[in-house]
DNA sequence: TTTCTTTCTTGACATAGATCAATGGCCACG
DNA sequence: CGTGGCCATTGATCTATGTCAAGAAAGAAA
């Protein structure tokens, strides 16, 4: 499961075999079984995750109990919650595995050698984090005002593969629609 | 104006003369009139500021051209895009003033500069950093389910005094409702 | 003050999407 | 293999909110 970060590094900067076995050995890969938790609401994060094989998916509970899902995470994805991990703050979410899930752990001791040894690390890292960042703001403006239609088009053209290993109903929880919307939604598309 | 901006960090850690005299050189002042912009989408930001007095917005246009309030910013308030900073990276919004407003500029090297050496400010921009990513997640499922008088009622909840001060239709565009709506909302609100 | 413009309110109507309910397909598991 | 339980589909309503239009109120300008 290793080669998966390997190949997911290199497409973001150059890395010799010494500099991978480097960063080889500060990740601990962990297995999660389907339905398995990764993260409750209120645990302090230690560390963070990356996806080597099957799918996460990061959701919150509101106060009328219903559940919201935010973000799923298939292979080569990346979580963490940064805050929780630097002031021990409980995070305020949960992440479970939709399939069976291969992920690869590191603290964030590991982290800071890994950007102090590896030239291109902290820049590719922080370029994620940025992106995810504009990528919430988009969202927060399409959930305010598209309609459900342009929210399902909107997540095929972004993320197409994830759209089509996800249960239906959770993609339906993602976009903010019933089950039965979407569903209607789908057999209009296929029309055309 | 820099007494606001005292007043403020001497809410989260102790800070003497000399320390804020320090900090107050690193920022500089500067007034915005009434819709007045202080970003605009495409801008590379080297720089981020805080509020001393009135209210900027931050807000994106869609693709159908439609303006989508992200954010409120009053007295107290700081905006930056840290990315945009580190990377250099266009920022995706605009910001303008709502308000004559006061701000304090400060860039990236004196930010440095005053987190190298007041103990506790490293930490307190930071948690402001964590408690905003967690408002978002929030917002974006409260977008996702919440009915209009919810969002409205939360919003009164979560911050009282800048609902008494933004134009009425702004406000609509932050809940994602039109302004119609939300006259109606705030009817059926006062009858009780 | 008077005038002009912008914002807010109110009503009538249209519609997207929620809800409720029933059906059929599909696995997983005995 | 059955069979029980989840999931997707479909139809029939219901409702919140959008849209369109007109008038009132409130600020800004002069």
């Amino acid at each position: 499961m290793y080669e998966v970060l390997r190949t997911f590094y290199e497409k973001r900067f150059p890395l010799s075999d010494e500099q991978f076995e480097f960063i080889r050995k500060l990740n601990i890969p962990k297995t999660l079984k389907k339905g398995e938790f990764l993260i409750r609401e209120g645990e302090v994060l230690k560390w963070g995750a990356f996806v080597t094989r099957g799918c996460l998916r990061k959701y919150i509970i509101d106060a009328k109990g219903k559940e919201h899902i935010l973000q799923f995470l298939p292979e080569t994805w990346w979580i963490s919650d940064i805050d929780s991990q630097r002031y021990g703050t409980p995070c305020s979410f949960f992440v479970d595995a939709i399939e069976d899930t291969d992920i690869l752990i590191s603290d964030m001791a590991a982290n800071q050698q890994i950007m102090d040894h590896i030239p291109g690390f902290a820049e590719a890292f922080t370029k994620g984090l940025q992106k995810h960042a504009a990528e919430k703001d988009k969202r927060i403006a399409a959930s305010l005002s598209a309609s459900a239609e342009e929210k399902y088009l909107d997540f095929l053209r972004t993320y197409p593969s994830i759209a089509q290993r996800v249960p239906q109903h959770m993609l339906a929880s993602y976009l903010g629609v019933t089950p039965e919307t979407l569903s209607r939604v789908r057999k209009r598309q296929t029309k055309r």
